[in-house]
DNA sequence: CGTAAATCTTGCCATTTGTAAACGTTTTAT
DNA sequence: ATAAAACGTTTACAAATGGCAAGATTTACG
């Protein structure tokens, strides 16, 4: 269950405001379900359709892509306080296209969305702050368009390098890469190309 | 106000389903606001707060940044049934940093964003179909990173053509070309190269 | 209808990217 | 601690892309 170090940077980055005490998340705290996971274990196979919505407590998880020449294809990184789901099975409602694996030891904490959704239906001041999750995804979402649109590849890597510290201190480059639509090749000579000046 | 082609429509877009009948939208429809702008008006001016959203019943709106170099970029087309928020003002809170502009002389159904908010609160029918709006947004964000990831601009542009076959035959292709995040000349050879087979 | 403006295509050239492979280094696992 | 595996960088070459500009085509608008 969260502790209460948790709590407050659950809070800092979902916008659980004062109006969202303890008494309310009760019973969303007590369904949560702790998990460990090793380093390089998967939480979520292809073809998976389990619909658990996970919040990391700690470590580090890829979801990645594998294509017809069998090439895995990172899609996404999630680190300390990120929310992994299923996408294909939560949006689409369909087996994942994609698979989810630890890179480190990873401590998780699991509910099942149709569960968290009828918990946070039953308390209005988490119903509240349903928004607020939105908001979050949304506003990732869209940056993480517009860097495709508006920015060079450089600039691209420069803007996830300041906005995700950890992650591109802790996994291989080769990921961080293909998180930002390119090859690992291109991304050393980016990095070069930065060095030099 | 919405006339019953429109309530078809929006129902198929938004999965209003059923259980939403037209005495629970009643205040939802008699709020819209119907304006009508000719073509190359400007729904949204750079620096704008507005907070408005709007439903478009007919017409194209585009919505495209300008850079340092005071060039235009194009980051996303929008269509009949599409919704056009400010996003900067929505999701951040913050002026503009978008126009948004018709392309085609349109017609757009408005409300302010607060009031909307607050009119879906009032009816639980509305409230349970606030998520599958949600769920439409999401996915469609998601599908839009996943082709920057997964895919090479020759795929892009399929992808885009097929999915937005009204758009790609009504707007100029230097939009689409950024909207799919790359030149114009180098859509150009994309399509010459797809034609010669 | 006809002209002006906007758009699309093409060519040229410089730059960047992708692919494949080699190399040296770091990390993992036993 | 050590061998094996994984990783980052670099090189060479082919392909794609961007910037620029000219020419062809289409569209807009009086």
């Amino acid at each position: 269950m969260l502790n209460k170090l948790d709590l407050t940077k659950f809070r800092q980055f979902y916008q659980f405001g004062k109006e969202v005490d303890f008494k309310d998340i009760r019973e969303l705290l007590g369904t949560l379900e702790t998990r460990q996971f090793e380093r390089k274990q998967t939480l979520i196979g292809h073809g998976s359709t389990m619909t658990q919505v996970s919040y990391i407590r700690k470590g580090i998880v890829r979801c990645y892509h594998v294509n017809e020449a069998g090439e895995e294809v990172t899609f996404r990184l999630l680190a300390e306080h990120d929310i992994v789901v299923n996408v294909d099975s939560i949006l689409w409602n369909r087996p994942s296209r994609f698979y989810y694996e630890t890179l480190e030891r990873t401590s998780i904490l699991s509910i099942d969305y149709d569960v968290l959704q009828s918990i946070v239906s039953k308390y209005p001041s988490l119903e509240k702050n349903r928004k607020f999750v939105f908001q979050r995804m949304m506003r990732e979402a869209h940056e993480r368009m517009e860097s495709f649109v508006l920015l060079t590849p450089e600039e691209r890597y420069v803007q996830y390098a300041a906005k995700n510290k950890e992650i591109v201190n802790r996994v291989a480059d080769k990921y961080i890469a293909n998180v930002l639509g390119m090859t690992p090749t291109s991304l050393s000579r980016i990095r070069r190309r930065l060095a030099e000046r």
